[in-house]
DNA sequence: TGGTTATCGTTGGGGGACCCAATGAAGCCC
DNA sequence: GGGCTTCATTGGGTCCCCCAACGATAACCA
């Protein structure tokens, strides 16, 4: 391939570039592998809280994990199509969609968990395990908005 | 506002998606600043990157600050169109435009850079200056490609 | 020298993530 | 009972990222 410059830059000791870019590689290794399971980033995340959280609304996924409630909409409806969740009436409150994983969303889960972890395992290959804790600890404290 | 669960979630334990929150917050933060000055995250950089390496083509921006060639082609558009750079045909090359900063790009680069920084220091304003280094030479190491 | 290969700018198309506003239905609070 | 809120859904929009192709030009090399 072609060799890049990478030149010094002063754009690219910002966090904001820098994190844009970790960003994109990390989206491209993770979707591109769990797309051999036919799945994407937002779905397989859908699911995994789905899984841990029990049957629950799909606002409160949502509110859970940062996405949109339009785009909630189209996620469930591509999971349930699939056959990997079930939305049924919550009977408590009607507004609400009981949204529960099925047999087969946890053998899929299974699947896309590993290919999670092994992308991001190659994500953070040029780190030590020690690092990447710290990595980890330091972006949990900027990814919240303040409030 | 509702009050954000936020329970614990195996997905956001995964570095790739603490990169997205991350990377999406930092985002809003620094295009917020430079919309002050109508300008986007991608036009910043580029100005950024003519006014450090001198006059150069579109590829070699590209290639330095990882931009397709075809958003360069809209970005360069925008930017000329503001006189903030000037594109002429390059003498030597005649398939290359040689990109370089007018006096009023630089004046627009001294204030978008302020903003930038302004906006990166509310980014990593829950960290320390040791650690917002730690975390730069973090994600220095995994932004990039293995290459 | 002539033919192949590569690069450059440009155009075209497309996908994924993110965000905002509005709606009807249903629950909540007083 | 009336006002406010929440829920799922629909619609519209922006930004960043990626791929493919094209005509023009340059570089390579036998």
């Amino acid at each position: 391939m072609a060799e890049t410059p990478y030149a010094p830059s002063r754009i690219r000791a910002l966090p904001s570039w820098l994190l844009g870019r970790a960003a994109a590689r990390g989206h491209r290794l993770v979707a591109d592998a769990l797309a051999a399971e036919g799945m994407r980033m937002m779905h397989h995340a859908v699911l995994s809280g789905v899984a841990e959280l029990g049957p629950l609304s799909q606002a409160e996924l949502g509110r859970t994990l940062g996405i949109d409630p339009k785009d909630m909409v189209a996620i469930v409806n591509d999971l349930q199509k699939d056959g990997l969740v079930t939305r049924t009436p919550d009977p408590k409150d009607r507004r609400k969609n009981a949204i529960e994983i099925s047999a087969d969303g946890r053998r899929r889960l299974r699947r896309t968990q590993q290919l999670g972890d092994e992308a991001n395992a190659e994500l953070t290959a040029a780190l030590t395990p020690d690092e990447r804790e710290q990595l980890i600890a330091l972006l949990t404290r900027i990814a919240l908005p303040v409030e």
